[in-house]
DNA sequence: CTGAAAGCGCTTACAG
DNA sequence: CTGAAAGCGCTTACAG
C-alpha cells in the first residue's frame, strides 16, 4: 500500500463518475446552485462526501481569479499590538468570507518586502499591512497587483493605499488630559520611538501640554536606565510612555528603585495589550478600537476589489482606560 | 484609466509575444533550463523584468501538484514558545525553498481544526502542528492528505505522523538535580497543564525528586494565589514551574507578598522564552533546541514527500539555562 | 536550440 | 434540468 499521504485526492470528475454525472453538474450542485433538482444535488452531495472531495481552491483560483484569500502583514510575532490587530482583521475576513494568511519580517526591512512579494505571489486577493517598517516602494509596487490598506500611520499617506489607524495625538491628550486632572504637573514622555506613530504622540503629548499652560514642564526621555534614574530623581511625578512595553519598562525600573506606582510616580502606557492587563499594578493606557480596525481594514479591501480608484484614510477615536497605574 | 489594482498582470504568453519567442521557451529560459542559449535567456529575462512578469504560482502548482508551501498551525498567537518555535520552523523551511503560511486557533479545538483543513485546501505541502489542541482525529485525517509533523507531543503516539519534542522527563531531572545540587530539599512543582508536556514535566519532577531521595518531598500546586501563598509559607524553598508563564506568576507572588527571589524561594521556569530574559530577577530555566526542532520538522516532512512510510519520532536533549532565580 | 500540444482541476457560458 | 467544450496560466514530454 502507498504511502497515505501520497494517495491521490479524488477530483470532480471522480465524484461525477460515482454519482453518473457529468461533472459541470458536480461542480454546479456542491455550489448550490438553483439550477439542481433537489434530490440530484442530494445525491451528489452525499458521493462527494463518500470520497472525501475537497474542491481544490488552486484550480478554483487559477478559474476565477480570485481567491478569497487576503494576506496579512506584521513586523513581528512577539508584539503583542500588532498580533492582537491580526486576530482583529481575522475575525473581520472570516465574516466576509476570506481566508487570512499571515507573514511576518522579524521587524526587518528586507524580510518585510519579502514577505509582501511572497503573498502576492501566492495570490491574495488584498494586503493588510500591520507594520511601518515595510518600504513605502515596496507597498507602492504592491498596490499595482492588489489592494493594500494600511493598519496604523505612514509618515506620509502614500498614493493609492488606504488606511485605518487611531488618532495618536487625541489619544496623547486623553492621557495629559487625565493626568493634569490628577494633580500632576511634572508629566514626562519615555519614548524610543522613529515610527510615525511614535511621532504622533509625541507631539500629541507636547501639544496638550501646552495648552494646559505646561509647555515649560514638557520633557521627553528614552527608555534607558540612566534617563529614567535621572527622571525618577528630578521631581516627575507622571509619565506617559509611547506604548505598553515601554511603560512596562518604566514600571519595573521605578519600583526596582524603591519607587511606589502610582503614588511616588503615576505611569500610563499606549495599546491597551496584554502587557496593561498583566503588569502590575494594572496599567492605565490608552485603547485603539482594535474590532473597528480590522473590520474597516477589510471593508476598505472589499471597497477596492469592487473598483474604488480615490484613496482613503480612516482615523478612529481611542479612548482612555483608567486602571492601577495612573 | 482603470485602477491601477485591476490592471491585468502579464502572464507568460505577454512575456513570449513580447520576446518574440513561444511560451515554453520562456517557461525554460526563466528556470534556468540548461537547454536555452545564453542570448536568448538574457533577452527573455529582460522583457519579463520591463513587463512586470511574475510566474503565477497558482498555475504552476495546479499543474506540478506542489506548491512548495508548508503549513504551520499553533494554538495562539500570544505564546512566545509557540512563536518562536515557528520562526525556527520558517528559518529552516526557507533554507529548504519552501514558503510556509501560518494559521492559528485562538486556543479553541473547532478553530484550529478549521484552520488545519484551510490550510490543507491551500494546497500545502505539509503541516507543522505546534499546539497540542488539533484533536487526534483532525490530524489523522489531514495525514491523508499531506505529511503532518508534531513539534511537541501527543499524549500517545498518533500513527501516521511524524514528531520531534524535546525530553520533558530528563528537562524536569535537569531542574529538580541543580536545585538538589544548591542544597534545596523541599522544591514543589507549579502547574496546571493537562498537556501531554505539561504531564510529562510532572512525572519527570517526581522521578527525580525519588532518584534524589526526596520522594516525600514532593509536592504539586496550582498557579492561584491561595496556592502559592501556602506554599511560600510551610518552608518550600524552591519551586520549579512548568513553563516560563507560571514562573513568572510564581516569581511575581513571591514578590508581592515579600519574599526575596531566590534568597527566601528559587524559581525556575520551562521552555527559555523572552519572558525568562525579560523577568526580574531573570529566569533559570529549561532550553528546548528550537533551531533543531525547526530543522528536524522540515526533515522529516521532506522525508515523508520522497516517499518515507514508517513513523518516526525524535526526541531532543534539553539544556538547563542558570540565571539569577535559581 | 525552439515550437506545438496536452493537461493540471476547476467554472461558466452555451446547447439541448 | 443536464452535458460537451473552452479556458484560467503554467510545465513538460515530444517533435523538429
Amino acid at each position: 500500500m502507498p504511502p497515505a499521504s501520497s494517495r491521490p485526492r479524488p477530483t470532480l470528475l471522480d465524484v461525477a463518475a460515482a454519482a453518473g454525472v457529468s461533472k459541470s453538474l458536480v461542480s454546479l450542485a456542491l455550489r448550490g446552485d438553483a439550477g439542481v433538482s433537489e434530490r440530484t444535488r442530494e445525491r451528489i452531495l452525499v458521493v462527494a462526501d463518500q470520497l472525501g472531495y475537497r474542491p481544490s481552491l488552486t484550480a478554483r483560483t487559477l478559474k476565477q481569479g480570485r481567491s478569497m484569500l487576503l494576506g496579512a502583514v506584521i513586523s513581528s510575532l512577539d508584539n503583542p499590538y500588532h498580533t492582537e490587530i491580526v486576530a482583529a482583521v481575522e475575525q473581520a475576513a472570516e465574516a466576509a468570507g476570506f481566508s487570512v494568511v499571515l507573514a511576518h519580517g522579524s521587524r526587518e526591512r528586507g524580510r518585510l518586502a519579502g514577505r509582501v512579494q511572497q503573498l502576492l505571489d501566492l495570490g491574495v486577493d488584498g494586503l493588510v499591512v500591520v507594520s511601518s517598517w515595510v518600504p513605502e516602494e515596496v507597498l507602492v509596487t504592491a498596490a499595482r497587483r492588489a489592494p493594500v490598506v494600511m493598519v496604523g500611520r505612514t509618515a506620509t499617506p502614500v498614493a493609492g493605499i488606504d488606511s485605518v489607524n487611531n488618532d495618536d495625538e487625541q489619544g496623547a491628550a486623553l492621557v495629559v488630559d487625565h493626568l493634569v486632572a490628577s494633580g500632576h504637573r511634572r508629566i514626562a514622555h519615555v519614548t524610543s520611538s522613529t515610527r510615525p506613530a511614535g511621532i504622533a504622540r509625541r507631539s500629541g503629548y507636547e501639544a496638550a501640554m501646552r495648552a494646559a499652560g505646561l509647555g515649560a514642564e514638557v520633557r521627553v526621555v528614552r527608555p534607558e536606565p540612566a534617563a529614567l534614574d535621572a527622571l525618577v530623581q528630578d521631581g516627575t511625578t507622571a509619565v506617559f510612555a509611547r506604548n505598553d512595553v515601554e511603560a512596562v519598562d518604566v514600571l519595573d525600573h521605578a519600583l526596582d528603585v524603591g519607587r511606589r506606582v502610582p503614588a511616588d510616580l503615576a505611569v500610563v502606557g499606549y495599546d491597551d495589550t496584554m502587557l496593561a492587563r498583566r503588569a502590575r499594578p494594572a496599567l492605565t493606557t490608552v485603547q485603539q478600537q482594535r474590532d473597528v480596525m480590522g473590520t474597516r481594514a477589510v471593508a476598505l479591501l472589499r471597497e477596492r476589489l469592487d473598483g474604488r480608484t480615490d484613496d482613503v484614510h480612516e482615523v478612529l477615536e481611542p479612548r482612555l482606560v483608567v486602571r492601577a497605574s495612573a
